[in-house]
DNA sequence: AGTAACATGTAACGCGTTACATGATTTG
DNA sequence: CAAATCATGTAACGCGTTACATGTTACT
């Protein structure tokens, strides 16, 4: 499933411009796919020349803003793409690893580490908590996909705050000998 | 944060083959990184190219069967790229783009994309707990991961199992009207 | 005898990320 | 007037995934 299926599921809900959608990726959708301006406008052009969206070049007030909508066809392609993704859930998590390594980390590192990741999903609760400020507008699923990112970040980050503290890091001599 | 650094990491602990760090992979790390053949063998041919790992050719039993070991040169470059990487836990979610489209899919596909889902999380689980009983050779920071993965799927596979089921699908008409 | 596990590698491909490059409009 | 936001795109690069290609050893 890559970035212009995404485009398409958005679109299908209402036209947009390049800009609104990576606004979209970034409030619902921030917990679990990402994409930056660098993979939305190929994807978009893309779309078009398959026809699958229709580009309205809007003049009204700036110079050159894009109204993507999507068309029938594309419709058809967005159900055949969601018909064959198989259902995955991949974590890359550096956090993780760097968290699997901590006998080799100096110690303020490690409480850094253990700080910043805190505080990267304390950030993204409060923006799913904004999300949830409009759920009235949501679909059932979208509400899902809310509920779990909550759930399951909070879990993450509650773990952290109790068992983060407790991991020793290495002994002082930053270079130990072999 | 590349496979070479896990490489590398991995490798401090212990020499091993190719082949041992893709099962170690495979292991405590699944739920947090993976990594196939073609990057583990390519990231220690570069490994050996700049002195960070030694090879040694063991003729024992079978043809070609190479064990890696960690140079002190290796364990620099592991301490610089462990104090660089900056803590990152990204998410690659196919199966919640699946449900925040669900009003999109019709009501068996919907039906099986959760269980399908359940199944995986449920496998790496009894995965985890198979590390679990080897928890004693394991490090504190490597038991906090084993947790944190155990904790983590665990809630999503609760919240999966009791909101998933009263998300409503697309109704009857596959195609519906535009 | 057959299958699973052990063991190593290459090459092409797809894909996303990052940096670069530009410019208008709104808000403070 | 400065900064943030709106708005669009290109190009290079890095990286991992997948498929391909081969052969041995241990177990049943």
């Amino acid at each position: 499933m890559d970035v212009r299926t995404l485009c398409l599921g958005v679109l299908a809900e209402r036209p947009m411009t390049g800009y609104e959608i990576k606004k979209t990726f970034e409030g619902a959708f921030r917990h679990f796919f990402l994409a930056g301006f660098g993979s939305i406008y190929p994807a978009l052009a893309e779309l078009a020349s398959t026809g699958s969206v229709r580009v309205e070049s809007v003049e009204d007030k700036r110079h050159g803003k894009k109204v993507y909508r999507i068309t029938p066809r594309g419709r058809d392609h967005l159900a055949a793409a969601l018909a064959a993704a198989r259902p995955q859930h991949k974590v890359r998590s550096e956090f993780l690893v760097l968290l699997y390594f901590a006998h080799l980390l100096p110690p303020e590192r490690l409480h850094a580490v253990l700080a910043d990741m805190a505080r990267q999903w304390e950030r993204t609760l409060t923006d799913l908590a904004a999300v949830e400020r409009r759920s009235a507008e949501l679909t059932p699923g979208q509400r899902f996909t809310l509920g779990f990112g909550q759930t399951v970040l909070g879990a993450a980050l509650d773990y952290t705050r109790a068992h983060g503290p407790s991991v020793p890091a290495a002994a002082a001599a930053p270079r130990a000998a072999e």
